[in-house]
DNA sequence: AGTGTGAACTAGAGCGCTTCAGAACGTCCA
DNA sequence: TGGACGTTCTGAAGCGCTCTAGTTCACACT
């Protein structure tokens, strides 16, 4: 029973009767052969079912692998539970993908972005990080591969691109908004500062050393308005659920908060929930603000006010970047894309 | 100028002074040099920086790439707006991280899977299909390339695994249950029948040529005991919003349903809310029943009655299968996955 | 001393492709 | 008529690794 190999390029050229170059140029490069021969040789491979050049070796011939590596901090489903991140990720993609490269994905496992061992054996020949934290050992896998590195909301490493946005002057926006509508009594919902799945009220030292850039400076920009002794409560994960419960938390206390600071819409949504479950009202009762403008904070009920940064916009960034290094570019300097206050109805002075 | 190379295992070899093949062995078969010797060599590795093999010329040589493809009905943002595709797609992730595999993703471009081309150029050495079109060109690419190829939730092609779930009977109990608490009048809110972009009311002509096998087999379960006039109202994704929209269109002919049924979890959702959007309750006025139990079914509100399917394993069992594809096992048998109807507070009989 | 054995290491032939430096063959112009 | 060019195609050297079939060597046993 001997299985009938694979055809490859020889054995088209074999077939074709010319040499391996020329079926290579078929595919590759038009121009340096007649059309009529190229017409014959691309026939001749559809017939005997040849689909076109191996890419595993047309990567190690050429060197580059055409695809891009994507970390993400946590697991598949908690990332794609969070439409900022998606909404980001699609604009990668599809930047890309319109390159002909592919998008390989590099889910977290432990806390703290992918197995250093995934990053090691990933056939890809750039990298991008989102939300992974400062220290993760995937970091350091891809440094010690050599690869080229963009990462999208992350301290600047050496050589590497990156591209940002100003969460901090986002979440004073924000909060000053909400101060200068007269509110005093503040509280804070985040998602994770350290990637330990910790929840709960956040101590100053816990805050002090957040892991996350992401989540340090939108924090810093919220207390920088409302004081040091906000009471922040910290979610693991930035979802709808933990939000709720964070929210519940926050609100229970007494005098109770007239305003709540999300990090996320996500967790916004879940405080909106949160209100209603404890039979008060937005923005009557309590003012709410989230954090991205994902498509859903306008169809909120009610319409969450938000900090808006054009998250596809980063996601194709970094992508073009990503190309740009594959070309042999330089790093350049960090792209910073605005941000900007979009004010809804969960907001009001309060009463 | 230049450039340092970068280092190769012959590189390392050199050094050593000890033949490639044994540096190789270091690292992949432990068992083959002494102790002492590999720890020297992945001393001088480490201080060379030599990051380890190549995973591409690994490729090559060994013949496959570790990676697993998969291709999206959709592109990324849309699909990971689908939170029961994001709970299938971690499930797989896992599986094939765990067995030392990426993940390559192929986001639907033209409405209708991937492009052909970037099936072609994947490194892959197996791919997963999940809600594509039955006539999709990415499938009949994999087929073109020799792959092995395991389907979720789609016809059996011939040499293809196959994971599969009961939606007809599943959408049957659902639609049973209503029909046996008195139910007379229905609705039916549904996603794509095609890959076109359309939506409104669905056309007998346009349901009987249905590309999409889930789609189809839910529909036709729900119209099994509802009675094929029943009105159906076609979204071109599955989303909330478009749910809401859909139903709403639904709920305002007269007479009006009493009870909504949707294709998913996430379009009952936006049913739920148009149910209150037209001044109406849940379930007093108008029942909902959703599909696929999501988690977050259990958290709407009112919490939703729905048909489950177990999601994670439907992943799990995918890479599974991929994996055993991988090591030259034979398709085998679809397996097909359990459902059951998951009744909470969105369904009651009618007034 | 002779032989058998197992452990430790190596030589070298690929894996399937790209690419660069030509070769072969016109063609065109002086 | 000759040579300068262009076009079209080829030969062969890699790309960085794996893996089979050895070779070597130390040691134990007869």
């Amino acid at each position: 029973m001997d299985r009938p190999r694979k055809p490859t390029l020889d054995t088209v050229a074999g077939v074709v009767g010319v040499s391996r170059a020329t079926v290579s140029n078929a595919y590759n490069r038009p121009d340096q052969l007649s059309a009529a021969l190229r017409e014959r040789i691309l026939e001749t491979a559809a017939s005997i079912g040849y689909a076109g050049p191996d890419p595993v070796a047309r990567s190690l011939a050429t060197r580059h692998s055409a695809a891009v590596g994507f970390m993400l901090g946590q697991g598949l489903s908690a990332s794609f539970a969070d439409a900022a991140l998606s909404i980001v990720l699609d604009g990668l993609a599809s930047t890309v993908d319109g390159h002909d490269h592919c998008l390989v994905l590099m889910p977290g496992r432990d806390k703290g972005g992918p197995r250093p061992e995934t990053v090691t054996r990933a056939q890809a020949d750039v990298v991008v990080a989102y939300s992974l934290p400062d220290d993760a050992p995937a970091l350091a896998a891809v440094r010690a591969r050599g690869l080229p590195l963009v990462v999208i909301d992350q301290p600047v490493l050496p050589d590497t691109a990156r591209v940002e946005v100003d969460d901090f002057g986002g979440a004073r926006l924000a909060a000053s908004s909400l101060w200068e509508a007269g509110h005093r009594r503040f509280g804070v919902v985040t998602f994770a500062l350290h990637p330990d799945g910790h929840s709960g009220p956040v101590t100053p030292a816990r805050l002090a050393s957040t892991s996350f850039r992401v989540t340090r400076d939108r924090l810093h920009g919220y207390l920088d308005v409302t004081g040091a002794d906000t009471p922040v409560w910290e979610c693991t994960r930035s979802n709808r659920e933990l939000g709720r419960a964070g929210a519940r938390a926050l609100l229970s206390t007494s005098p109770r908060p007239t305003a709540l600071l999300c990090a996320s819409d996500e967790l916004a949504f879940g405080a909106l929930q949160a209100v209603r479950d404890l039979g008060l009202r937005v923005p009557a009762d309590v003012s709410v603000v989230g954090f991205d403008d994902v498509p859903a904070a306008e169809h909120a009920d009610p319409p969450l006010t938000t900090v808006r940064q054009p998250l596809a916009d980063k996601g194709r960034h970094a992508g073009e970047l990503a190309l740009r290094l594959l070309d042999g570019g330089r790093p350049g300097e960090p792209t910073r894309l605005p941000v900007s206050l979009v004010p809804r109805d969960s907001t009001a002075p309060p009463k």
